[in-house]
DNA sequence: GTCTATAGCTAGATAGAC
DNA sequence: GTCTATCTAGCTATAGAC
């Protein structure tokens, strides 16, 4: 129980060259932390442990514990934001490109496998970590983009007549239901699905069921045509 | 920002009788704080200040803090446990029987609006919440016994054709998360939804959007027929 | 940029009077 | 069954030497 943190793997491809930073160091040991145990369940001599400094040069990097907090939201929001405002811009309809997005949310959620838990919890612990510092506000401001970005798809793809005429704000809250929620469903995930749900077949079954629920729903034969407009 | 319990309704029916009991009032101002705060957010004297007792009394109904956090875990599983499993017994074929189950969670996520961040919460606080006392074995057990019985029924569907041929525990996932999500998302859910989730109409609302995506899908046209079986 | 030392406070839990 | 008092340990954050 001591060292929960070199359990977790790290997730590639965060630092760009050779050697890390010391900052990098923090928020990578920070996010891992944070997932795990939440913000109030992880304490600043922790992090400073786990990356073998003392706790107060966690201060001068950081000037409090919120705010180490907004930059690893910060951190993984911005590739989140990156990565799929990307996978839009393949060609192809509608569908293709949403099965695209799909598909690349599913795979940066693997890649780093404390996001899942990181984004609900920050969610959920709303009261705490409202703030109005420069960090904070990124945070609001790229979740922002994401959520407009996917809503612009779909409000587009059902114009065309590619996706059903559903709610927009429900439906994206169906997709982070069925995606985030799955990947930070921990041990009881684990358990319910009979392995690691991030274990390569896991994810390839995952990406697959989503795709036919989204594709087909779950009871058999009702989707001969799409619901009338009313 | 000292009294957040006041502004949280309580659920309705939750004291059969006249009076609450001193570990009823208890259990209701912890169940509050803890899904709003978190486990390790949340201190014995902010409960205890919340019932209008001292700290130390506190102890007296309940030997620590973990001991006091699967009561709370039970007693809302319990209830969960009961109306679900009472849900499942009207007449009628699987989808019918499946879509009572689905409005019984729905209007009893809404009924106790503390009981969606509480249980996810729970799931995602594994860590420091696995332990061996006899609440954290009923809380296994209750959890077990919801999960076993909605497998059952969606088993029976699949092999009678009422549904499509979908991966049962994926099903699961899914399940919980276009529900207990959605009603645990806060304000990032009010803000996107445009108003409380837990709102009259916004709850009529999920439930239809939850209806046709589990019905329909959301992609227009593709559900002609049943997928293959492989 | 890291350290030791410490301030000031709160945490969970116990002892024992009433 | 509730209280006051207290224990030990932890917390965030700061001061200031090196």
């Amino acid at each position: 129980m001591d060292n929960v943190v070199a359990n977790i793997p790290l997730p590639r491809g965060r630092v760009l060259n050779g050697e890390a930073s010391t900052r990098n160091k923090i928020l990578d040991a920070a996010e891992a932390l944070f997932a795990r145990r939440g913000y109030s369940g992880v304490g600043m001599r922790e992090v400073a442990d786990a990356v073998g400094i003392g706790k107060s040069s966690l201060f001068h990097h950081f000037t409090s514990k919120v705010q180490l907090h907004a930059a690893v939201a910060g951190r993984i929001l911005d590739i989140f934001d990156r990565r799929l405002t990307a996978a839009l811009e393949i060609p192809g309809d509608a569908v293709a490109r949403f099965d695209h997005w799909l598909e690349t949310l599913i795979d940066t959620l693997v890649e780093y496998p404390t996001s899942a838990r990181l984004l609900l919890r920050s969610l959920f612990e709303d009261d705490e970590l409202t703030g109005t510092s420069e960090e904070e506000r990124h945070v609001d401001a790229t979740l922002h983009h994401l959520v407009a970005t996917l809503a612009e798809l779909l409000q587009r793809g059902m114009a065309a007549g590619a996706f059903r005429k559903a709610s927009i704000p429900h439906t994206l809250q169906s997709l982070i239901g069925l995606t985030v929620y799955h990947f930070a469903s921990g041990e009881f995930g684990d358990e319910l699905i009979g392995k690691s749900v991030f274990s390569p077949e896991a994810v390839k079954r995952r990406k697959q069921e989503v795709r036919d629920f989204l594709h087909l729903g779950l009871v058999s034969g009702a989707a001969v045509r799409p619901r009338p407009v009313k």
